[in-house]
DNA sequence: TCTGGGGTCCTAGGACCC
DNA sequence: TCTGGGGTCCTAGGACCC
């Protein structure tokens, strides 16, 4: 029996509104610009890179996600679209804000991503869902200035679905209730499969020669052969396009089970020199979220790679060690990294990005140290992390250090667009 | 010159054990 | 020619998401 089988016995009705900013980055830096308002923007990735965020505008000019700003500057010049590196940290307190103001509705939500959270509206009177999603929609744009749309259905597959119709369809007011099925079998119908959140261009391509295309195929194909072809994932995403609800509402964040700190350099690095400073600074920012979550990791891998889109001499390598004693230590995780690192470099290549993962992650508050651990080190280590921690959230990021994250980082990443932290840093407040 | 970063889940297959 | 069978654990790779 699997798992998502229907229940008939409980049968219990679920009503979930997905609630998602729209284009989240662009609309965090309109609050603080009004004068974007109207204008096509843009948000790029790190180092300036690709375009990972549009307005409808931007997107009317057919600048797609991910399109490599080099790649556009012909259309960004023309129509004098407004381009901004990203700025998490604004993006994390816009964020934050959101989800403050949504948690005051309900306490049954899942904050699923920096823009988006699924609100529970069960045991809701079935016929004020729509206007009760415009109040929320209401309130978030007067508390925080976020635009959203909000889509309402029996599952979170549906409720994915709405939201983004709710997004296309102008008229909707920004809030599409997909509870009946009426509703359900015109949208599925002309939604095609690979617009379903969890079926991506593989899944449709495998689904296609099979002459499934649209939402509503893939709803109605027998759910044993759709198994076969996607795995159980895509008998779930079947059955919760049928209204059956297979994927419940997560409260609880679980502590993450791999962080990973990776980042394309500034310009190309040569050395090993720069390259044992980068990955002491991608292990300093991976051991701070480690702490931050309370955890101890026992493995880090550490990888080192050339640029895949220049015909250039190609090197990609990664390599990992085992920490006998689980630590979240940043001075230990530095050595085994570094220790890696050394064994996996090779000089001569232009790298230009590297990273660092942390994986075998457990609750510090059990930690197994073997028979000859040197348990007061790790003691001291721990307290030394936590008065760090504690110095660089009152002074800023990166006040203390491990010297070996050197002090010009000349290979950092670039950022010429970004606007000031409005939100987070008291000098960058906007004056009135 | 310039092409992101950080996650999750599932499955198959190998190693190992009894 | 025939070469056990069943279980667990771990890892790599695929697919997908925002």
């Amino acid at each position: 029996m699997h798992q998502c089988d229907p229940q008939p016995a409980i049968n219990r009705e679920h009503v979930f509104a997905l609630v998602d900013g729209n284009s989240f980055y662009c609309s965090c830096e309109r609050v603080f610009h009004p004068s974007l308002i109207g204008q096509p923007v843009i948000v790029l990735s790190n180092n300036d890179g690709c375009a990972i965020s549009r307005t409808d505008e931007a997107k009317a000019l057919g600048i797609k996600m991910g399109d490599p700003l080099h790649l556009i500057k012909h259309i960004v010049a023309r129509h004098r679209v407004r381009v901004f590196s990203s700025n998490y940290a604004l993006y994390g307190d816009m964020s934050a804000r959101m989800m403050h103001t949504l948690a005051q509705f309900t306490p049954h939500m899942q904050v699923y991503s920096i823009d988006e959270a699924f609100v529970s509206l069960d045991g809701f009177a079935r016929d004020g869902l729509t206007e009760y999603a415009r109040t929320i929609r209401a309130v978030v744009r007067r508390d925080t200035g976020i635009p959203t749309c909000v889509g309402i259905a029996p599952t979170k597959v549906l409720a994915k679905v709405a939201n983004r119709v709710a997004k296309r369809r102008t008229g909707s007011g920004g809030v599409l209730n997909m509870c009946d099925a009426a509703t359900q079998d015109e949208i599925l119908d002309s939604l095609p499969v690979e617009d379903v959140w969890g079926i991506g261009a593989r899944s449709a391509a495998t689904l296609g020669t099979h002459g499934v295309r649209t939402a509503k195929q893939l709803r109605d194909h027998d759910l044993d052969h759709t198994q076969r072809l996607l795995t159980i994932v895509g008998r779930r995403i079947a059955m919760e396009l049928r209204g059956q609800s297979c994927l419940p509402l997560q409260m609880i964040q679980e502590a993450r089970k791999q962080i990973i700190s990776s980042k394309s350099f500034g310009r190309p690095v040569r050395e090993l020199d720069e390259m044992l400073e980068a990955v002491a600074n991608y292990v300093t920012r991976a051991a701070e979220k480690l702490r931050g979550q309370h955890s101890l990791c026992h493995h880090v891998t550490v990888f080192v790679q050339t640029n895949r889109f220049q015909n250039v001499p190609q090197y990609y390598n990664s390599g990992a060690a085992t920490l006998a004693t689980g630590t979240a230590s940043t001075v230990r995780i530095i050595q085994a990294a570094h220790q890696v690192l050394r064994g996996i470099f090779r000089a001569g290549f232009k790298y230009t990005k590297a990273g660092v993962m942390l994986a075998d992650i457990r609750p510090a508050s059990a930690p197994q140290f073997s028979l000859f651990d040197d348990q007061q080190a790790h003691a001291r280590d721990a307290t030394l992390a936590r008065t760090v921690d504690a110095i660089n959230t009152r002074m800023g990021r990166d006040t203390l250090k491990v010297a070996t994250c050197g002090t010009t980082q000349a290979w950092g990443m670039n950022a010429k667009m970004r606007t000031p932290c409005y939100t987070t840093r008291w000098q960058d407040l906007l004056r009135v």
